[in-house]
DNA sequence: AATGAATGAGGATTCATTCAT
DNA sequence: TATGAATGAATCCTCATTCAT
């Protein structure tokens, strides 16, 4: 009689975490962060607003959270991509293929890449995703022997970062044109970029 | 010291309108959308909420108003360096340089180009101006003799359109680098993503 | 150029007056008289609310002057009636079946007789009806050379009106019933309270 | 004086509830549902007015969750008296009778009875009262061995329901009539009615 | 670890009403 | 007679957050 409460009782930190990131996630995805109500939130996890704050502290807690753990998941794939690549020159273009294919792969969720433009949270992940980018780009023409101004090489991880948001957000939107036509155009353009800049 | 009083009544609806507007414009630049509240920007117009609902109908109106005038402001001036370009080849290049000069000019009110991501209404201003470079870019190829495909030219347009945005925004919070080296290399890149796209 | 506004300007007060009453009944049918707002009277009256404001002086005027109106219209019908009746007998009689038809004929502003029954005016108006059709009942008995009790008649009046008032809010939202059944109905009902309250 | 604060925190839901329900139905009763405010009505059950709509979810909750309470606490009454009665014809009359009892009793929050005719739920509450008069006369009827049409049974219960309300309100402004004269007329008009409509 | 009760502050929106023209 | 500009005061409702248990 004393215990007989829901059920869903007296979960592992870790797992618990998980369920309200995931909801959280959902959420801050369909509503943006101001209009996300953490009421809905802690619905959709399943306990209550309560254990939400005891776990995050805060609404931008929970929203970094689900900022970073979104972004940590991506970076991962691309790191392992970039990894496998067997020669220099072939690491960009696998991170750009592996990026989108993230994006098809989690089209609800591909807003933690280019969430509200007004939050201190996304434009610090952006530049970051910037900087990741240009120090591949470095790293690859350094390995062929070049050598660069480090802003040219910065502006073109901006570059790239801006394009590739917003034509994977045109392309979210157009699902009738193929992956592999995207792909391959917006490679095309990063290397002519890339190129037309170090050129000078 | 009768009709001293603020001098603020009974303006014509033109120029309260805006008044209003460059509070707005303002407000929400400082704060996002969701986070400007009606009463401030009322206050700064120097007239009552009451007033900027008659006029604006909602806050997602008065920030649409707001959109829209910054988006023409800059718009009207673009579309002026393009008309004047002496040769097709060059409009691009004209029209790149005019809209950093615009953001050079307009830090203050920037956000207009890159504001809340989650609102429908910037999405669409985003798409609006890829549409206008793919036209433009479509035209000088046309009017080079050559042929493309459309989604070509329109994937280019979001390509510019995103890494305008993000350069532009990675470039105002390093006023150290010169305006004329950021366009130089952005002019590099555009050419060179463009060129390559188009060739294949 | 001068006077080329609308066309709509310069009515006779008479003439303006029944185009706000006339708004004014649709609207306050509509919503009520709280949820009503002058803002959309004036609108539907095709004129501004200022002009509302010099012809009633606030909302409880207008209000009440298109409550006076309807009533005044009804009351007209039934005196007529009562005046052309053949014998003191049959006078209650052809009231009664005179009010269900101009329930009938006035579905949309029946509300005007059973309005907001928290509203004072609509009380008020109550206690008048249900006096009229004491003196109505009073009438009758006398000139039968009968006597009875001032408050039983009082409470037969104010016994009409409710149940009037009920089952024609009943009979409306069941158009199915024939008005010649709800009335013989009626008249069978109120015969009999009548005869038995008289009675003692 | 540590603990000397209001007391009115940590209360158990149930007891809140009634608290709010005494205070909402008090409010109610003055204004009418328009006129009221959540703030005046909180204010009064001693909270805050976000607790008012974690627990009713809105105005119009809170006004139907009084009415229905109204209601419920009335028929709790009417229903005992009816399953005393000893004969199937003392029936109607004891439930008359208790109906007038209650309205004494409750002078004060006797508006749950003819509230706000424009809203919904009121009209509804009235159609409700109908039928269980009308079941209650129809038992009667058949239980005496008659039969009739549906439609005239449901007429006389509306018909009770308008009268009795009426009558009521009618003598809540004339206290200086005695409560058994008036259910005594009322007992007469009643029976009067339906064995009119009954006989045909 | 988890909850349910409770709040304070603010936010958008609406409205009756006035006044200068 | 008629208008359009302008307001002040409410009103409903939402939210992030805390705290006792």
């Amino acid at each position: 009689m004393t215990t007989a409460t829901p059920a869903r009782r007296r979960l592992p930190r870790g797992e618990r975490e998980e369920q309200m990131l995931d909801a959280g996630e959902r959420i801050f995805g369909m509503r943006g962060f101001r209009s996300a109500s953490m009421d809905e939130i802690a619905e959709a996890s399943g306990i209550t607003k309560a254990l939400l704050y005891q776990y995050f502290g805060s609404k931008e807690g929970l929203y970094e959270a689900c900022l970073e753990r979104g972004r940590a998941r991506l970076f991962e794939q691309l790191q392992a991509v970039a990894d496998k690549a067997s020669s220099p020159l072939r690491r960009l273009r696998a991170v750009v293929a592996a990026y989108f294919d993230y994006i098809d792969e989690h089209r609800g969720s591909a807003w933690l890449l280019y969430a509200d433009a007004s939050m201190d949270a996304v434009n610090e992940m952006r530049s970051r995703n910037a900087e990741v980018l240009a120090a591949l780009i470095m790293r690859d023409v350094n390995g062929a022997g070049g050598s660069v101004r480090a802003e040219d090489v910065e502006l073109l991880g901006h570059l790239i970062v801006g394009s590739g948001e917003q034509v994977a957000r045109w392309w979210l939107e157009h699902p009738e044109l193929s992956k592999e036509d995207v792909i391959a155009r917006f490679h095309a353009a990063t290397d002519g970029a890339i190129a037309a800049v170090l050129r000078g």
